[in-house]
DNA sequence: AATAATTACTTGTCAATACAAGTTTTTTTG
DNA sequence: CAAAAAAACTTGTATTGACAAGTAATTATT
């Protein structure tokens, strides 16, 4: 008795309550409503409900204590792991904008690439493109995306503006980041890049070449990003 | 009706499977006994074994299948939190060398310090160090590392040539790091810093500034890095 | 013998219930 | 009034039962 659709219940949950908590409905801090509540808000069992609440604990959204609730906690990573922080304050993703350079093609992957890839990476074909993402206005990343075309029908049509690539992959194609390994350093920017990010001559840039494990099997997704650390730095957690 | 311990069923389970993994008795690829099997081995209903392998597969030791099975995963698991990758070929511990160039020196924490500070951490004060540190000969990183004077007696006399902090830290006072985070940019060095990583001029530098956590309460580690990546990247999970 | 349909087995989802174990609030007691 | 005890919350653990959905092996069919 699936009202609508076959998405889990404990799915929809995680996803509402997720949105909440990005929106800024729950702040950090707050404590959730408790698991006995959100049974009765939404006509679910504890169970189900628990496992939503699973979902987001693991995801870093919420804290679990017991006998006390859920409290709210806003993972910094916010653009997918790449997270930028401040010299003085943190940033949300309101003053956040992406210009697709390249928009989203199938291409064939470039001889020399810089991961090894599988076989079947290499029979899929490659979908590429080229972003440039400011923070209140002001050029901060250059991001060359390199992802096997493998069950991700129809995504070259689909419109990538101010939306990551993430979200897209995670709304459509249920397509999760599990984690990766990256490569980072300190380059001379060429000629090209110091445009896009409107960098003075001898500024130094961050390069990150990283690949990205999905819960797809098979599926990686390739990176390839400039930064400008000028005002902010790269923030991480390991 | 617990047997022995008020360790909970489905965590005995998680760690037994785990120890089998990781022992190797299960290899990489193997398919786990099934659900109900595992049930009937162990005495457990489903739910309860259900959430052994959950933590499993959230942990990365098991990929789940539906209407297949669990598949046994062999982690990465690379805490060596920074370690570096040659562009030709990965670099053992064998041609790392490391030389003290200020030896561990009680101070006052300076101010302005790159991370917030507790006010057990500012009572107790610092211990400072900074090391250069040599791969084939040539300089790749230089360390200045900050520390809490918690717990750690007498640590200002221990010799530190061709040792690792983390090292000392873990065999002498039992100090494990957890996690932590860092904030990275690309950066032009001070001559100081350019004079010791033997840099060219305008070759610019990888500036790390990290904050791990300990498994002692309290203590946290701070290191500030100059990385030169001309030759080598730096490499990390996530 | 190759193909199609069936069956058996796997994990995924969900309900209803019970009690344990922490935390907070309220009430009782001194 | 203050401290201790009780009650009323919370999440944690575990059982039992049922059906859906995906995969693999078996059987029947052509």
């Amino acid at each position: 008795m699936n009202s609508g659709a076959s998405i889990p219940q404990h799915r929809k949950l995680y996803e509402i309550l997720r949105r909440h908590i990005t929106e800024g409905i729950y702040a950090e801090g707050d404590l959730l409503p408790s698991e006995n509540e959100l049974c009765r808000l939404y006509g679910m069992t504890r169970p189900t409900v628990r496992q939503s609440l699973a979902g987001l604990a693991n995801d870093g959204y919420i804290r679990k204590h017991q006998g006390k609730g859920s409290i709210v906690q806003l993972p910094p990573r916010d653009i997918g792991i790449l997270s930028v922080s401040g010299t003085t304050s943190a940033v949300g993703n309101r003053n956040l904008k992406t210009r697709i350079i390249v928009k989203p093609v199938l291409i064939q992957w470039p001889g020399e690439f810089m991961f090894a890839l599988t076989e079947l990476e290499k029979e899929s074909g490659c979908i590429y493109m080229e972003r440039l993402r400011l923070l209140d206005a002001a050029p901060i990343f250059y991001d060359i995306s390199y992802l096997a075309n493998i069950g991700l029908p129809r995504i070259t049509a689909r419109k990538f503006e101010n939306k990551s690539l993430f979200e897209i992959l995670r709304e459509h194609y249920k397509v999760e980041i599990k984690g990766g390994e990256q490569r980072i350093r300190a380059i001379s920017p060429s000629p090209r890049i110091r445009k896009f990010l409107k960098l003075e001559s001898g500024q130094p840039v961050l390069h990150l070449e990283r690949r990205m494990v999905t819960n797809i099997e098979g599926l990686f997704l390739y990176s390839s990003i400039f930064c400008n650390t000028g005002k902010y730095s790269v923030f991480g957690r390991f």
